[in-house]
DNA sequence: CGAACTTTTGACCCCATTCAAAGTAGGTGG
DNA sequence: CCACCTACTTTGAATGGGGTCAAAAGTTCG
């Protein structure tokens, strides 16, 4: 494996461990997986809608999303992911409910078969635990999502995915929460927030003319955080969860 | 334990053993668990939003409702429990991520520590495995009315919501897909599906002149499933997952 | 039989969509 | 290096779905 890769999987490992503590043998039994190298470009669906896969994909380079699709053709993404996020964990559990998944720009991924991850979970309950707890949390980031797109307005629901994508890239290593990339369109950035991509464009004027950011090509640069947070009514607890878990054990 | 609390827990029992087999014993253990018995009348928080519990909840009677509040005191339902479910078991996983729960009406709850379910999931791989695919299959719910909320009218997330409920009526033994009690009053139902109260009402009218539901007082009597399942774009593939997962295994 | 919720309806307004077109890269091949 | 193509961003004008405000008509229950 790649440097990348092994990267992306410690990542990944490490998150567990803060979730639920694994011993150094649960983390070499974690590393020792083997796994298949995807390439996809952008737009390119990973898992179709409606398909059961085997798979459980780890995101080593790119932004990959998980969507619905509607009978009218249109989709709504459900869920963001970046380097070291396990995207579709919950497969292992069940695999009959495999999202589908879509790579939003040029991506690699580390696919495994969810037999194997079902075996170590098996053999070793700690892991099985931390599966669990990550797919808990990723639970939780899409009902904090769902409450979002329900009752939310056009720069209420940005200011949220902003705040959430930047504190999730300064988390994965990728720039920090006031200056990351975020090498999406504006079609696929309405496809998450469930906007047209004329409404994302004018509400990210809005917030440029406001001076809450600013935008170089795809690079963000957050002049006030707390502004942007109070406007999306963003509460960085659920993100930040690994630690609050720990405490609570 | 009263009839009714055995009953419920029974009905969860055999969802789990839909999703995941278990043994005898298995179910000896879940069923010797102790709660305790908790009642609520409608509108009464059982969970605060960011409280963190260290019990789960068992609904024998009545509906509940997670949900997510704002700093403006709205809130987003963004599931809805009946008798037989498990409504926040993935704080067995994560306890710092009980999401906030609500009394829709008069209901009855058993409730039990997720110290209990964690020490029996630990000593009980198969309630392990199968506690994990039954939080899975809430995520997918979730996930698939996070994308109604996101890109549907009033009248698709009406149209989705009734077949849902109704199905899940249905399987818990309370009437039929065509035939049920949605008792909640308007202003609940428009906080899950994200419209306000006077547009829930107008959206209803329009399906009794449109002769696809008759309701009298909060019985409904669905008279086009298809039509209703079309408008919705409901796909019954995700709640009926217990036999495809079955299937699969 | 009155007080407090609900359901229903009407009138008006606004946020976001739709439709349309111009401007701006980025990339490819001649 | 320019011409051209395709994809993305930006802006304008008109439309509409759902929200807001307000009030009346049912219900429920003490």
């Amino acid at each position: 494996m790649s440097f990348r890769q092994v990267s992306s999987l410690e990542q990944f490992a490490e998150r567990l461990h803060r979730l639920s503590p694994l011993s150094g043998e649960d983390r070499d039994c974690l590393m020792g997986m083997g796994g298949d190298i995807i390439q996809a470009r952008a737009n390119i669906d990973i898992v179709l809608p409606g398909t059961v896969t085997d798979y459980c994909h780890l995101i080593v380079e790119g932004v990959i999303g998980r969507f619905a699709q509607f009978s009218d053709g249109k989709r709504q993404i459900t869920a963001i992911h970046i380097v070291g996020d396990m995207a579709d964990l919950r497969a292992v559990a069940t695999p009959a409910l495999s999202p589908a998944m879509q790579a939003l720009t040029t991506s690699t991924l580390l696919r495994f078969t969810t037999h194997e991850l079902r075996a170590i979970a098996r053999s070793r309950p700690a892991l099985a635990q931390a599966f669990w707890a990550y797919s808990a949390v990723d639970a939780a980031v899409v009902e904090r999502w769902a409450a979002n797109l329900g009752r939310r307005t056009a720069s209420q629901r940005m200011a949220h995915f902003l705040c959430e994508f930047g504190l999730r890239m300064e988390n994965a290593g990728r720039g920090d929460r006031l200056n990351f990339t975020l090498d999406l369109t504006q079609t696929q950035l309405g496809e998450a927030l469930g906007l047209t991509p004329v409404h994302v464009n004018r509400t990210l004027k809005a917030f440029r003319t406001q001076h809450l950011v600013t935008t170089t090509k795809r690079d963000f640069l957050v002049h006030d955080w707390e502004r942007l947070a109070a406007l999306g009514d963003f509460d960085r607890t659920y993100l930040t969860i690994d630690e609050m878990v720990r405490e609570a054990a």
